[in-house]
Order: structure tokens, then sequence, then C-alpha cells
RNA sequence: GCGGUUGUAGCUCAGUUGGUUAGAGUGCCGGCCUGUCACGCCGGAGGUCGCGGGUUCGAGCCCCGUCAACCGCGCCA
């Protein structure tokens, strides 16, 4: 017989009654009834009954094991009696009579309960992470990111992308993010860099000629973290292809995407479905995007688009508005449009809302029936009066019991609240859907945007895209009307990606990088490597990289990302399990040629 | 760096307007219990109320400072 087991924990049914078996595993819950008792067994597969009364020769040891304590137990299967079977799991029909013991491992008085699913504080969840992960819910969603990231490697595979290992330990890259820095001992005063991304190298891998690549790339990226961002580290399934357009990443990454959500979505509990996937991505321009939903990263699930409505309010009798508009070209009046929201409680608690995001409120019409008609309500339905309220409705599409809120200004100074108050005004009617996974590109980025504190021209997204129109457009077009082909995908809200065609020529570059600022010197200074292989033959290609964690954590509904990673580090980007980071020896510091400076 | 929330038994939490000996559940220890599957019943141990200072006859509660965790802002394609 094996050392510790015939069978795992989830293994026994009706059909082993009658023989003897071996079983190991963690003793998830005692039950002791004096002269019976039982303890539920616990492995990674499952859980299986153990019980002992006075006629087990090894009875008075089984009564002094504990929980989380690791055994062994040789017993016989038994039936249980029709009324005894615990359906709930799925050895439920039989148990196991203990014949003999043994203790593999004993547990201490636990720090965190592995038995049951109630909340615990994070320090002692991190600190303890073994035991936390052997709890139900974290264990399970380690197991599904183990099965996404399987899934995304076989569908790349069979796509025909390649999987190459870039370097860890690399060259400190100017843009972007602030950098992880190791130290060289061969080379004291230097330092390597961990990547932020393997961007320059995949594309190295295109101009080398692999045509196709693909890796699980870790990530590392020294700011601090959100509860949706891990600090320092994170994986992005990252891809690159050679001698394709925009529309040739949209046909390779489709169907990945949609293929992992669709094999591991959640199953709703109420029609026992696995949630739907859309499958069709909506390619989304980010400047309707910003129209409609006030944000690159819509949530499709929600119905709500808004729309301009400045004609209505311009010349009408609502002053401020009015005035807004006639004085500042820029301004414009945007509609919520809120189907249900039609009553007074419900648009003052959104007012109040925008006041509490730092707007000076958020104006409402709401209509309803009255004799003679649909007629528009709220404050500003009067000072307009009811032929321009009428109009404001008909452009809508609302009818009565439906709201309508307004924000006016120029957009940058209340885009953001309307996207907020958007998804608020969705969910508190129940107009955003549930139990799917709604995707979409948004597309058509622009290359620059102007910093408002410098009024200087900046890249908005990636300096390496190409961008729309080439070097003409760059050459003609003011910059801030020039477009990347450049795409996010998001799902539910959630950005899950950037990517992009790549700028493959170096006139093209310094040209992008001159309208920032950058001269030719600086450009060849910090991306001299990549410059150089662009002279010796690159072919046109581009790619994408959507993030492990999130995808990961939208199969699971998590909200922490902590809860898809197996050894995540805390809020401070610790490691309490591991303790670190932690001081180097004296030794060490001496070989690199550092000195710490002592911080107050 | 800034803001918010939280900090009381091993763990999860309650604790009224500042009032006498700080409670519950769970876990732990002991006793009883042969059909439980969150087993049940009885008893017991277990507290620097995050830390420091202050106000007060009296502070878990009020004030000041400080530390820690989490969430957000900045930051981050």
């Amino acid at each position: 017989m094996h050392a510790y087991r015939t069978q795992t924990c989830a293994d026994l049914r009706a059909s082993h009654a009658g023989q003897t078996v071996r079983l190991s595993g963690w003793v998830h819950r005692v039950r002791d009834h004096g002269g019976l008792l039982f303890i539920d067994l616990r492995d990674h597969y499952g859980m299986t009954q153990v019980l002992a009364d006075p006629d087990s020769p090894v009875f008075a040891e089984v009564e002094k094991v504990r929980s989380e304590w690791v055994i062994r137990i040789d017993g016989d299967v038994k039936m249980r009696d029709p009324d005894l079977v615990n359906p709930n799991i799925p050895t439920g029909e039989v148990e196991v009579f203990i014949r003999d013991l043994e203790v593999l491992g004993a547990a201490e008085e636990l720090p965190l309960p592995v038995f049951g699913d109630q909340d615990y504080p994070e320090e002692t969840r991190l600190k303890y992470r073994f035991l936390d992960l052997r709890r139900e819910t974290l264990h399970q969603n380690i197991m599904l990111r183990a099965g996404v990231i399987a899934s995304l490697r076989r569908q790349m595979t069979e796509q025909g992308f390649t999987e190459f290992q870039t370097p860890i330990l690399t060259a400190s890259s100017p843009e972007g993010a602030r950098d992880f820095l190791v130290p060289s001992r061969l080379h004291p005063g230097k330092f390597y860099a961990l990547p932020q991304a393997p961007q320059q190298f995949k594309q190295l891998c295109m101009i080398a000629g692999f045509d196709r690549y693909f890796q699980i790339a870790p990530c590392f990226r020294d700011e601090d973290p959100r509860a949706d961002r891990s600090p320092g580290e994170f994986y992005q399934l990252d891809m690159e292809m050679s001698f394709v357009t925009q529309e040739d990443v949209f046909q390779a990454i489709e169907p990945v995407m949609r293929g992992v959500f669709e094999e591991f979505a959640p199953v709703s509990e109420t029609t026992g479905q696995k949630w739907s996937v859309t499958q069709d991505f909506p390619r989304i321009p980010f400047a309707e995007a910003m129209l409609k939903y006030g944000s690159d990263k819509p949530d499709l699930r929600n119905p709500i688009e808004m729309q301009i409505v400045s004609e209505h309010f311009a010349g009408s009798g609502f002053k401020i508005f009015a005035g807004m508009l006639e004085k500042n070209p820029k301004a414009e009046i945007r509609a919520i449009p809120a189907p249900t929201g039609g009553s007074r409680k419900f648009c003052d608690r959104m007012n109040s809302f925008a006041q509490k995001e730092g707007l000076p409120g958020m104006g409402y019409i709401f209509w309803r029936e009255e004799e003679g008609g649909l007629a528009g309500a709220g404050p500003l339905a009067k000072n307009i009066g009811p032929e321009r309220t009428e109009a404001i409705r008909q452009q809508l599409g609302l009818g009565a019991g439906d709201a309508a809120f307004f924000l006016a200004g120029e957009p940058a100074s209340f885009l953001d609240v309307a996207g907020k108050a958007r998804n608020v005004i969705g969910e508190e009617l129940g107009l955003t859907e549930t139990e799917q996974f709604k995707f979409c590109w948004i597309v058509d980025f622009p290359m620059y945007e102007m910093d408002e504190e410098t009024k200087k021209v900046d890249f908005s997204h990636n300096p390496f895209s190409m961008p729309q129109g080439g070097l003409e457009a760059l050459e003609t077009k003011d910059p801030l009307d020039v477009l990347g082909y450049q795409y996010d995908i998001v799902c539910n809200g959630i950005e899950l990606s950037s990517g992009a065609i790549r700028n493959h020529k170096p006139e093209i570059m310094f040209k992008a990088f001159e309208i920032a600022g950058y001269d030719q010197q600086t450009v060849e200074d910090s991306f001299g490597g990549m410059l150089n292989a662009f002279r010796y033959g690159a072919p046109p290609h581009g790619g994408i990289a959507p993030g492990v964690d999130r995808i990961v954590m939208l199969l699971a509904g998590a909200e922490n990302i902590r809860e898809v990673i197996m050894f995540p580090m805390n809020q401070r980007a610790e490691d309490l399990m591991m303790q670190a980071p932690a001081p180097a020896t004296n030794e060490q510091l001496r070989d690199l040629g550092l000195r710490v400076i002592p911080q107050d």
C-alpha cells in the first residue's frame, strides 16, 4: 500500500464500499459526540467524512486531533444509510471507518481559521498566506488563474504564435512608470532595470523575423498600488505580430479573449447558466466614447448614452447655462438620460452625488403625465419653458416617468463626474445588466494631448504607436488632431489591455518625438537600440497585451487583485510572509559599491 | 506626498451621554454525549482597549500627537 494514500479525498463513491483504503489530508472539521467522532478530511481535491468509535483500535488517538492537523488514516469504506447521505459533497454517499491513524503534521492554534468563509484582515491573511490559500475561495481563484493561463497559452499556440522569453535584467526605458533598479556588481554605480513590459524586445523579435510572438510576461513598475493594481509586478499576455494592420490584431486576439471568458465564465446562481460573453466586440472611437459614456473604458452593460443638448439651452431662460455657452465657445451642455428615474427624490440624490464629486450640481428634468399630456418638471424645465423641454425629451427619446440630468461647461471639467454619474444611475435604476461580459474596442486614440499645467503638447499614450496618416499627418495637422493606431480592449468597464500598430520608421519616430519636445539626440540616447534595428529592415508590426490579473479578477468576481495572486504584497509593497523588502548586509553593499543613506 | 476609514480576547465583532468588575460568538483547555456534517450541553482560562501624552474625581469613549492596515487621490500606457 502507498505510504500516504490509495485515493484522494474526492475519489470515494458507493462503488468503493467494502474496500480498505488509505487517505491523507487536513482535518477540516471535527465533530466529537463522545462515543462517536467524525472528521471531515480535506485535500486539494475534495472532502471525505471519516469516523471512529470505541471499536476502533486508535479511537483514543483520533480524539486528540485538531483542526488543520495533517493526518493519514487507514479504514473501511462504508455506505451511509440513505437518510445520512450528505448531498453537498461528491463523496457524501460513503464514509471511512478509521482503523489506523498517523499524525503527519500537527498544528498549533490557528491565527486564521481555514473552515468557514468569514472575512479576515488583510494583514493576517497575508502573513499566513499558506493558510488563506487552503481556504476554498482563494484556492479556487488560484486554480482559475492557472486554468486561464493554460488556456491563453494553448489558444495562442494554436494560432501559430510562439512563446519566447525576454530578459528580466535589462535597461531602464525612460517612458512610462518608475523603474525597479538592480545594482550591477560587475559595474559598480550602474544599474539594470526590470522591464515595465517587454515592449522593445517584442518589437525586436519582429525585426528578427519571428513573425508571431507571445509571452505570459512578468512586468515590473515601481508605482503605488490600487485595489485593482498590484504593487510592483503583474502579468500580461504580451503579443506581437508582423505584417499586420490593426484589424489583423483584432482578429487574432478577439477569439482568445472570447474563448477564455466563455471557458471560465462563472455560473449564474439564478439560472444555472454560464454568464454570456459578447460575440462581437464593437469598435468605439475614443472621441465617441468620451461623448456617450464620459470615459474611455465604458461599461456597455449600462445602456445609457449621453448626448449634447447645447442648442436647447442657448439663449434660453436658464441664464447659467445660456451664459456659459455665450461666453465660452468650448462650453457645451451634456445630457445623461435616466429612463425610469423620474422622481424628485432620485433626481435630488443624483444632484447631491454630483456635488459630492466636486461639481456645482447636476440640473435635471423629469417627465410625468399631467392633465393635457406629458409635461417636464423640475426647476430647469420651468426656466427654459415647455417647448425647449419637449425638444430635449424628443432628442433623448424619453417618456413619462423618465428623467435627464444636465452638465455644463467645458467637457474636460465634467466628463469624469459624468462618467461616474452614468454608472451610478445605471446601477441604481437597475438598467445595467448583470451576469455577462460585454467587450468593446476603444480605437482612434489621439496621439497627443495638451498638458494643462505646462501648456505643452505631450504623448497621450504610447509614443511607439504609428500615427494615422503617417509622416504627412504629423507634418500637416494640428498635433492634437492626430490619431494613432492605438486601441484598448474594455470589458464591463475595466481596461483589460492596450495595444498599437507600432511606428517602425525612424523618420516618423523622430518627427513624432519632436512634436512632443524631444530632440533627435534625446531619442537616439533613449531608444538607440531599437532605432538602430529599424534601420536594418523592420517589418510593419503591432500587438497588444491583455492583463492576466485583471482577466482573472473579472472571471472570479474579485474586487481586489490580491484575491487572484498566490503570494501578493500588501498596500505598501511589502511581502509580510517573506519579509520583503529587507536590508542588505554590509558585505552585499560593499560588493555592489553602494552605501545606504539613512532616512530620518 | 495628500485625504478617508479602521485598530477592543488567538480570530470575528459589540461596547449607550465619560461612570463602578470591558462583553458576545468562535477557537483553545476540562467534563458529558453513538449519526453529526456550522453537532449539542456544562464549566474554565484568555485583555498593555494599537502606542504616547493631555483634559477629568473618573477615559475603550473627549483632545493632541504618533504607528499600522485598507480604500481613494497624486502616480501608473
